[in-house]
DNA sequence: GTGAATTTGGTACTTTAGTATGAACTGCAT
DNA sequence: ATGCAGTTCATACTAAAGTACCAAATTCAC
């Protein structure tokens, strides 16, 4: 927001200066008014150029981005989300259970609470709705 | 490229034709030099931002998209690659069945094939292996 | 049209996943 | 200290996934 505000505050500078340049320089007679014009709508081009690519920067890295607050609204505790994204590589409940150092019962109560959490039938479809939540990668 | 070459003819044409404009306004009086500036000035703008969002949606599509030859390059049949879709949808292998009209039965045919075909031991194992390989949408 | 690959589907079986329930332990806040 | 949320784990069960093997119809290239 704050650089928004002082990129356009910028430009109102940008374009006043054009306009005593072109008064300038019109009753001068250095320059026509084709080139002052042809000036203006390059900046502004490149200008345009310039500010959409910050900003689009930032929404492309915010697509990958996990939304921890998503996981608390949720109520996915911290093992649960642990267990969660082990899922989502692939191992089963007996092999998240040795990486984490717990039982497959335990993994198992973790899994049947972010199914319920995660309004979602099996694990696969855990992964899937995960994912659209962005609360794991992609 | 087609896009580019039209894009940047506009352009020229836009100029031209603002030039006349200004000419006119600014012999008979009814516009300043600052409304013209001003006019060009969100206009270019306007088209820098529509061609810098053009192009780099260009290069987001082409991030993901998914590898048809390593498909066939892992002996995938198409059979088995719309099932492997629809896994990665979260789908159990009795809607499967009935998403595609065949038994349950083919379906666990489908998958056993598919799972050694992407060395996976499990359903979600195939699901990441897949992603990696680039055969399935992220 | 002959053969190979694909698609289909069945039976029988083992393994993994998921549910339900109960219980014990920990940390943390009131 | 009491209570609550989270973590842990067990048993017993049902459901789904996955394997193995077989067999028939279809498709497709040669």
């Amino acid at each position: 927001m704050k650089k928004t505000i002082f990129v356009f505050s910028a430009l109102i500078v940008a374009l006043l200066v054009l306009f005593k340049l072109s008064e300038y320089s019109y009753i001068s007679g250095d320059l026509g008014i084709e080139t002052v014009i042809s000036v203006v709508a390059i900046l502004f081009f490149a200008i345009g150029v310039y500010i959409n690519k910050r900003t689009s920067k930032r929404q492309g890295t915010s697509v990958d981005e996990i939304d921890k607050e998503k996981v608390q609204y949720l109520g996915i505790s911290k093992r649960e989300y642990e267990v969660l994204v082990h899922i989502s590589k692939g191992l089963s409940n007996r092999e998240i259970g040795d990486t984490l150092h717990v039982s497959e019962s335990t993994v198992k109560t973790h899994v049947s609470n972010l199914l319920v959490k995660l309004d979602a039938k099996r694990r696969t479809q855990a992964i899937q709705k995960a994912k659209e939540l962005k609360i794991i990668a992609a």
